[in-house]
DNA sequence: CCATTTGTTCCAAATAATGAAACAAGATCT
DNA sequence: AGATCTTGTTTCATTATTTGGAACAAATGG
């Protein structure tokens, strides 16, 4: 008598196969996604084939290895323009982009990690780690503490479930309780610092895109490496960080957020 | 006792919502989307309902419209770098529009249509998710006829299948056996162009990579304006578009299309 | 050559999808 | 205000699809 909640249909279970070829990185075997997933292999076999041919994978007859698909790029594109912050925030993350000289990063949470949906670089030196598209954990970067620590409780609560405290650096935070003793000081200052807990020698300041009733729908964060600054400069930004989140927030609370 | 070939699954089937919304451009209404399927309401909503709860639609409680979910753009972002010619052509691309300063695309078919998987200007930096996702019709473009001159009889009939023909300028193709009568010409030259097809004012050139094998894998494109440029000045780049179309073809061959 | 790993197909049983119809909640009109 | 229409959500018996153990095939390698 023991329901569990409500089962992902077959659908959902079909979608997971796709993070879990995300996840490898890289093309991958049928063997290897089998030991990856817990399905039985006729069940897996079936998927991975009704998925290729919808174009959601794609299939190296050669190496026998399975990719995610070309279909998935064109969907994204719809997504990228319907449903992420990014068109709406982009002519404000260029004003400051230009005015600080440093890269600026737009974030937004999925399933508890970091997805950065657009970058504004003002000169082509240096390349992080993040572009849009790519995520990231959210306990050991600036945007990531910059939006949990404004999440409401069951938000928060949902999200760090999806944390693994990897520890990526010596500075990065391992455990809840480490980042969320955090929280008040980011609360109360409006930003927050990642101090190279992600990659060494890359900081960033960031700060929360609130709608006018109080929720967070995203982040902005300025990064620049311990070389050219430190968190001092950073700190000097966080003037015009704000005001770009701010406006950002009201902007967006007018479309997509009303209270 | 009529089998229609083989059904789509309900994956499939709850995929092709996704594609209806990317269609539509625009966050939908069910009702919408209801006349835009021939789905009947319930299973139309049980779609939907579970797609939004795998992210890969979003919902706006506000004006009752869902989009494409963000989790289309994290994976895209996988799929890009593992199945689209992108990475592996980009250093050739940035050559290219160094030597000749016009706009450069990469395109490869998806379902008939040409899909954008990367761009490169020489002025400002690009923008990957903006532009790279963004699909146009075939029949129209340079790199369309460009990678259907190319195509396997089958292929190409499979191709022609999905174009709709829509007359986008008055120098547009409007039938199957009017795009059809330049591919002989296309590949002799190895080279097509657009000459304002698809929007006023813009023409192209463009070749086919072709793996060692010769099957077409993509198409490359220089793009101009008639204002700065003519199909003239154009074809005096051939020369060097087909010498990169070669080189990332080659390349192509090696890692992902071996014969 | 046999052993082993890896990929594909079968099929009866179990389960999940299906969709007509009833229902609820707003709009819009009179 | 009441009636009518439009739009969105739930129900439930029927049906069709998924499921996965196991047999099978093909490639790899010792």
């Amino acid at each position: 008598m023991n329901k569990p909640a409500h089962s992902d249909g077959t659908v959902g279970k079909a979608l997971r196969v796709l993070d879990l070829v995300a996840e490898a990185g890289r093309p991958v075997r049928f063997a290897e996604l089998l030991g990856a997933s817990d399905y039985p292999k006729a069940t897996l076999f079936r998927f991975m084939q009704t998925l290729t041919k919808q174009g959601m994978l794609s299939y190296d007859a050669q190496g026998q290895t399975y990719a995610l698909g070309l279909r998935l790029v064109r969907l994204a594109h719809s997504a990228w323009e319907q449903s992420s912050l990014a068109p709406l925030a982009r002519p404000y993350l260029k004003e400051l982009a230009q005015k600080v000289g440093e890269t600026i990063h737009l974030a937004q949470m999925e399933q508890g990690q970091v997805l950065f949906v657009d970058k504004h670089k003002t000169t082509d030196r240096f390349e992080t780690l993040a572009e849009a598209g790519r995520v990231a954990p959210a306990h050991c970067t600036g945007v990531g503490k910059a939006i949990l620590a404004f999440m409401s409780p069951d938000r928060l609560d949902r999200a760090m479930k999806h944390q693994n405290f990897i520890q990526y650096t010596p500075a990065t935070h391992i455990s809840a309780e480490g980042v969320m003793s955090e929280f008040e000081e980011i609360r109360r200052h409006g930003v927050a610092y990642d101090r190279e807990e992600h990659e060494e020698e890359i900081i960033s300041i960031a700060a929360p895109i609130l709608t006018l009733s109080g929720q967070v729908i995203g982040a902005v964060s300025i990064a620049s490496s311990t070389h050219r600054n430190s968190i001092e400069t950073l700190t000097s930004y966080r003037e015009e960080l704000i005001k770009t989140t701010k406006n950002i927030g009201t902007e967006a609370s007018a479309w997509r957020f009303p209270s």
